[in-house]
DNA sequence: GCGACAG
DNA sequence: ATCTTGTCGC
């Protein structure tokens, strides 16, 4: 797909820092996408203490979740990893991949936040601007905000606040397993966020898309 | 000032 | 994220 080029990529944290609170002003948080027949679940990992980023796309047919499209890309790391500027460090090589995939996704899974982030703009929200693409933002842990324990079953969310914003959820996509933090990345509501979170995650705790993704990146290592 | 802190 | 086998629990 068709990837605008990131001609300059800060170095410092103030510079990213400044970006994020100027692109923060570009994130939708309302439902601007069409009929989706394809989701796309995206993924990175390291190499040598970090010197290597890898990323993995895997792009599923949607409700069925069939594999239809990947690709993976190797590059040296630029930025490091800084809670809070998570998005500088993995984005340049989730765009190598992006480029490759031939078939563009209706909307992408990525790891890590939305807008549940300190200046509202995590990795999914960041992406989602950059390659004007719906995203969520899916993630294992919390990063800031809080939260009650959400029902024990499957479904079961509650509200994630900040500063007394509800910008998220922590949601359970299966009972009995720990809850997943679910934000709007971009063109996309929480209510919807949530809905397709859970059509993606029809058995394991993550979505189909990213545990896709997520071997993709992790197999890099074995190959070429 | 002290602690928390996506992957 | 990453280093890594077996092991405990539903």
């Amino acid at each position: 797909m068709q990837i605008p080029s990131a001609a300059y990529w800060p170095t410092t944290a103030a510079e990213a820092v400044a970006i994020q609170n100027d692109l923060r002003k570009q994130v939708i948080t309302t439902d601007q996408l069409g009929h989706v027949s394809l989701v796309a679940g995206v993924d990175v990992g390291f190499e040598n203490d970090g010197e290597i980023t890898r990323a993995a796309v895997a792009v599923l047919r949607y409700p069925d979740l069939v594999l239809v499209d990947q690709a993976i890309a190797k590059t040296p790391t630029r930025f490091p990893y800084i809670p809070g500027l998570l998005s500088f460090r993995e984005i340049p090589a989730l765009l190598m991949a992006l480029e490759k995939i031939t078939k563009v996704p209706d909307l992408i899974l990525c790891d890590g936040q939305g807008i549940a982030h300190p200046r509202r703009l995590g990795i999914a929200s960041h992406l989602g601007i950059l390659i004007d693409v719906p995203t969520i933002g899916v993630g294992k842990s919390l990063l800031v905000g809080k939260y009650e324990t959400p029902p024990d079953e499957r479904g079961g969310w509650s509200p994630l606040v900040h500063y007394k914003e509800t910008i998220g959820a922590v949601l359970r996509t299966r009972k009995g397993f720990n809850p997943l933090f679910i934000s709007p990345g971009h063109r996309v509501s929480l209510e919807t966020s949530i809905a397709y979170v859970l059509a993606c995650s029809p058995k394991y705790r993550l979505p189909e898309t990213t545990r896709m993704a997520h071997h993709m990146a992790s197999n890099m290592k074995d190959d070429k």
